[in-house]
Parts: structure tokens; sequence; C-alpha cells
DNA sequence: ATCGCTGTATTAGTAATTTAATACAGTAAG
DNA sequence: CTTACTGTATTAAATTACTAATACAGCGAT
């Protein structure tokens, strides 16, 4: 289930994006099986249909998904791949942000190292699946 | 020195908002001590000084610096601890978020220390003040 | 062919950010 | 007082993201 952060300065579209690329990586949708159509999608986020199709535009753009026309769009045939190593990448990303944010406040690797773990208690004790 | 990332999605004034606190948290500003002024720090950054002006706007009116009309902006005298509050907040925040988001993708706590270690190691190879 | 679903495209409108050009007001030095 | 610097305020324009309404085109079942 995606969640969208409507308060944040991130775009619906990427949190889409992410959100079924998350799904893609997780087996929730698996290699060939159909996206949810982007009038189901966007109405069941409370969004715009053109907000969904830009993030399927986007995706299929990527290699993520392939669309037929008249039919649906798809989780393309190689997208375990190649979601390995966007999520790999992805991964690098949101923690090098994270650290080099914390750097410049100043904190040192131990300090980090202190926040991370306190962070992961934390939201295991909040229970397992939920964002927010 | 204030870094501004145009190609993201966070607003001009929130960047210059989060240096200035960088900024004073590291002691790079002391308390009492005068901040740049809104037309210089536009000048440098490239930036319009509405832009400055409404991050110093915000940042007085969270109490982290106070304005003297015709002479400068001052660092507040209590900025040190309000800052340090501000900055356990924000640290929290941004490593609560990137867990959440690598959990989302199906990572584990043992993934996410084992990212973060190689994260780490790996600014620490490419120069200490660097943030890119 | 018609109906009902799919994705696609276009156009227009709203809201937020940023820019721009000004004008105003306080402070301090000449 | 004049000059030159401070921050403040206002208004308009440009840009971008998102919303909204609508039309078009492909696919498949009846």
């Amino acid at each position: 289930m995606i969640t969208i952060e409507t308060s944040g300065f991130i775009p619906i579209y990427e949190q889409i994006k992410k959100g079924i690329k998350s799904e893609i990586s997780l087996g929730v949708i698996k290699a060939n099986e159909a996206l949810p159509s982007i009038r189901d999608l966007a109405a069941e986020l409370v969004v715009n249909p053109n907000t969904v199709a830009r993030a399927y535009r986007e995706l299929e753009h990527e290699g993520f998904i392939c669309t037929r026309k008249g039919k649906a769009s798809f989780v393309s045939e190689n997208s375990s791949s190649l979601i390995q190593k966007d999520k790999v990448r992805l991964m690098e990303d949101v923690f090098d942000r994270a650290i080099s944010e914390a750097r410049k406040f100043g904190l040192d690797a131990a300090e980090i190292r202190r926040i991370v773990e306190s962070r992961l208690k934390n939201q295991e004790n909040r229970g397992e699946g939920e964002g927010r």
C-alpha cells in the first residue's frame, strides 16, 4: 500500500514512483503482472489521474514497467535486476543525504551511529508495517 | 558556506534556513554576532533578496536570530540551546525518513547498519568538508 | 458495432516558489 | 542633513506542480 505525504516538499508523482518500485522490490507485484489502472490508483490515493499517469510514464521511460495501451501497465520482465541495481543506488543516495546533512551539523561517525541505532529501535517499537 | 541545490524539490528559503542553523550549530557564527546582510547573502548565493529575507524572517520567528532594523540580524543569545534541541529533532527526522524509506524496500536493521557503515567510510575517503 | 474498460493527450486553472522592481523606515558616519 | 548602509513591505510577473475536465485511441467481451 502506497502512502502519500502531502505536507512535504516531495512531489506526489515521485512518491508514487518510489512506492511502485518498493512494491516491485518486495514482490507485492511480480514481473509481467499488471499494475492497478491509472484511474483506480488515483482514486485509491485520492489524487488526480494525471499525477499517476506521470508516475507511470516515467517508470516506463526508466524501464521498470511497460505499458500496453488499452490493456494495462505491466511490470517489466527484467524489472528485478533493474530494481536491484536501482535499490542499491537509491539506498546509498538516501543515506548519503542523511549523513551529509548530519555532517553539516557537526555530528561525527559515532554520533551518527548512535542516532541510527536509536531510530532503528524506536521504529521497531512502533509496529512493523506502519509508514507513519 | 551555504550551498544551494536548485535541481531538487526543497525550496531555496528552506535550504538557507538549514544552512544558517548549521553555521550557528558549528560555531561559524556565534551568539550575538551579526549575520551577513540580506542583500550580501543574496548576491553571494545568486538568489533574490526576498528569498533570503524570507529565510531570515522565519528564523527570527523561530527564535534563532533577532533582527534590529537598520542595523543587522544577530544570532540570538539563547540560540545554542535552541539549536541543540532543534538539531536533535532535525537529525531524528532525517534518519527516520531514511530508515523508513529503507524499510519500504524490505531492508532489515542489519542491512541498514551495513549501508550506513559503508556510506560513512565512503564519505570519509572523499575529504571531510565536502557536501557533495 | 457497441459497451466498458485501458492508457494518452490537451487545455485551462489554482497554488506555491521565486524573481523583480520598487518604496519605505531605522541607524550611523560624513 | 546627506549618504549609505541596514531590514521591511508591496505588487506584479514567471515558473512549476498539481488539479480538473474532457476528448481521443486501443483492446476485448457481448
